[in-house]
DNA sequence: ACGATGATGAAC
DNA sequence: TTCATCATCGTA
């Protein structure tokens, strides 16, 4: 009996540490033509609180950040150096910012690759993972065991100070 | 090592 | 309205 669970608000809202390590080894499932694309999860960066200096959400509330402050299971999908689409999805409870950044899945290394390959866009931005929003997230039952995850700084978020030496990345070895 | 490329947010 | 910045990537 293959385990194929499609992950719903209760598992996003959590601690957004949490969320981030478990995502490992989930599948990323996005509908492209009528054929459905699943790729197994590598790579993330969790973006927690309003604290923290690296996420969007520090200097508060603006148009853009606006879904990290909703719902967990939301997608959060922004434009970075112009060209590049990222992939979050908002985890903790309404009100606080936070979101986990998807930054790689089996075969595709880099947030910017992935988005293109799977032809994810700001088409999916604020909108609850599922499939009504032909991208969401499914457990397949595989184990990641602990000893498998290394933890390491954020990329690309120098500019943070003491928040981007946190490992709040996390990868398959 | 560097330029591409455009949205965002803060300053003016 | 202008300007610096940016959770990156491909080419050199």
């Amino acid at each position: 009996m293959n385990i194929r669970k499609i992950l719903s608000q209760n598992f996003f809202e959590r601690d957004t540490l949490t969320v981030a390590r478990e995502l490992l080894g989930k599948y990323l499932v996005k509908k492209i033509r009528g054929n459905e694309i699943a790729m197994m999860i590598t790579e993330v960066e969790a973006y927690d609180g309003f604290e923290d200096k690296a996420s969007h959400a520090h200097k508060g509330e603006t148009a853009r950040n606006k879904p990290m402050f909703g719902k967990a299971g939301v997608w959060y999908v922004y434009l970075v150096y112009g060209m590049h689409e990222m992939l979050n999805i908002v985890t903790g409870r309404k009100g606080y910012p936070a979101a986990v950044l998807i930054r790689g899945v089996e075969g595709i290394a880099g947030p910017g690759r992935l988005t293109k390959f799977l032809k994810i866009t700001r088409a999916q931005n604020n909108t609850l993972a599922g499939r009504k929003s032909g991208l969401w997230i499914e457990d397949r039952g595989v184990v990641i065991n602990n000893k498998r995850i290394k933890k390491t700084s954020r990329i690309g978020v120098l500019y943070a100070g003491v928040w981007a030496k946190k490992k709040y990345r996390f990868l398959l070895k």
